[in-house]
DNA sequence: CCATGAACTGAACTTAAGTTCAGTCCATGG
DNA sequence: CCATGGACTGAACTTAAGTTCAGTTCATGG
């Protein structure tokens, strides 16, 4: 005599989701280390028994795993969507790096996350953030062969090159989420941003 | 009726203490997640009671603590040796970088160590983690601001590009560690210093 | 070679986190 | 408005790590 849920059920448990995911977002936020991030104090930011936790979550990890998917998913939207608006290569790949950027530093938590707490992980967790870098860099690297392609950079190691692209954002946005934005934003923006173009060799 | 303690007591004590220090330095290499290095395993690889570790240690932290000084005192030793033979401000912040990436590689385990491992910490331990590479950014803009004064380099808000500099190294090399180096390392050394130079707009 | 005190030991204590589950509450459908 | 079964609860269980300490071993100096 299984009966059906409701509309308004399944609404209950759609917002009781989300409401663990952001309870745990605020979380992550506030501790310093990912390790001090509980169930419990989850489950208590989110209003419910600890146990309730285990009706919408495997288990600890397929929280997190899900919050880094979100996250990393808005920032590839958004990076996709930037690119669609140009043609030129210098500019896509400008642009890729503008949207993470904004965005991390006009959502410190996303950079706080993304960059700061996920890395503190290990096993699968820290594999999939591990990967994440991995794919901007890829990215990066398209960009970077097709430029190379083009002959509007000169011939260099894009490996090499790409990853090195990826770290001055890394450590830049980390030190801007870690004591602060520096006062005239756009200014170290244009100097990170020429930083790299002059690096890749723009000609 | 205190009784004095021998050389070879004296002697014994500094063995074990180097001892203790040596199997977390290895159990950190071979732990992917800092949190699982337990004062028990440690204690167990150098060979004695758990309780032992205690008359060599106040607490965990203390190692851990110690073993981040020692590996950073190295690496500045290291880095103030390879300055001292140079004049130029090039060669010098050259060879600063030089000494990095060819310790690190040379010895993977400080590299993963203080790159990958260290990180990971919260509390004291993390912050002092992060005084590390603000520090190496420190010194990174010292120099910049040298070269600019020199008229070597164009002017530049040096803070922006030191921490774009320093993210390079840090994630070129992680990337080494980790996937292991390019097939020829010094093409990529140098490609990864060209791209510093250009970035910083060597004249 | 013995008395003393320091070094060492590892089991026991403490704390904290992930996870489970018997009991309770609540929505459904008759 | 009840009988049923799913949702929810939170105390209890499990595991694991840091730390302590009573008992044991060892080194010293007489």
């Amino acid at each position: 005599m299984a009966y059906n849920k409701t509309e308004k059920v399944l609404e209950k448990q759609a917002l009781r989701r989300k409401r663990i995911i952001k309870a745990a977002k605020e979380i992550l936020l506030e501790k310093e280390e990912i390790g001090k991030v509980s169930v419990r104090s989850i489950a208590k930011r989110a209003g419910i028994a600890t146990g309730t936790f285990y009706l919408y979550f495997a288990d600890k990890e397929s929280l997190l795993d899900m919050i880094v998917k979100e996250i990393y998913e808005e920032l590839l939207d958004k990076i996709k969507e930037a690119r669609s608006t140009y043609t030129n290569n210098f500019d896509k790949l400008q642009a890729s790096m503008e949207v993470c950027i904004r965005l991390f530093l006009k959502e410190k938590y996303l950079a706080k996350i993304l960059l700061e707490q996920f890395p503190q992980l290990n096993s699968t967790l820290n594999t999939k953030y591990a990967d994440i870098e991995a794919d901007l860099i890829r990215l990066t690297k398209i960009d970077l062969d097709e430029l190379i392609e083009e002959g509007a950079i000169p011939q260099q190691d894009t490996q090499v090159t790409a990853t090195a692209f990826v770290g001055t954002f890394r450590q830049v946005i980390l030190s801007w989420v870690g004591k602060g934005e520096p006062e005239d934003l756009e200014l170290a923006y244009q100097t990170l941003m020429e930083y790299n173009m002059r690096g890749i060799g723009r000609k």
